[in-house]
DNA sequence: TTAAATTAAGCACTTAAATTCCTGAATATG
DNA sequence: CATATTCAGGAATTTAAGTGCTTAATTTAA
């Protein structure tokens, strides 16, 4: 998973609801981050449940329940989130590198690692807050 | 398909073959491509199928058989064999967009489409000819 | 104390995409 | 002409993302 630069939904969910919960006084909960996000209420679940489980959320159970951010959104650069959910990034090699690769200059890693490494400077001067 | 940046498998047979292709005086055939190239010959069969479709490649069967190629190295960007394989790209919008979009600046578009127009770009930037 | 709401967690299903497999058709060579 | 070689194209398989469902645990509030 994860390789080169691949935006999924589970990521974007992860973003949004993050930057949604940082704003709110109270507890959020699956179905309202459903209707705002307008993605499944199971997605949802799953991937706040990892959040949680990473330590940026708390989750509370029974009416009134529901998830608030536990770490100073400053502090979580959507490098985290990313990597909480897609697990690390990593370049995919040319499989023929170097002396194996036909290719003089072979452009697929150079390309690979260009982009890859301009996607995660990206995701890593950005935090939470700076969408809130 | 082709959302945000995502090099596949295909993409990097397809442009690792047509710079050998390129660069042979003979044909050459998908066991010697998937000899050099160190994948599965069904797959590289596949890719160079789809690049004979599109009028990149010619070719020819039995004994002796293989491909070339027909078109001028220095008019094939990396772009047009992209899009052979993958299709158009296209950037994967956020669903709730504008109005209906929760975040005031939604990260998750201007993000997608700043990396989609650098990595297209590059690609119509790039020829097979610099390559060879 | 009971009922309703809500997360947690696991599993099976669906769908789409990527990759592999299989069979047939074309062709060079002896 | 016979045979081995090779591409073509569709079928089948695999893989991954996302969905749906079910049960359990927890907590609020009547």
């Amino acid at each position: 998973m994860a390789s080169i630069i691949n935006l999924s939904d589970a990521v974007s969910i992860g973003i949004h609801s993050m930057v949604i919960v940082a704003k709110s006084e109270n507890p959020v909960n699956a179905i309202q981050l459903s209707e705002m996000l307008h993605k499944s209420k199971h997605h949802i679940a799953k991937v706040m449940q990892r959040l949680v489980k990473v330590g940026y959320l708390d989750s509370f159970r029974g009416p009134t329940g529901g998830f608030t951010i536990i770490v100073d959104p400053a502090k979580i650069y959507l490098y985290d989130i990313y990597t909480a959910i897609e697990g690390e990034v990593h370049v995919k090699e040319c499989k023929g590198e170097g002396e194996l690769c036909p290719l003089d200059k072979c452009i697929y890693n150079n390309l690979a690692k260009k982009l890859t490494a301009e996607f995660v400077d990206y995701f890593k001067s950005q935090t939470i807050k700076d969408y809130m």
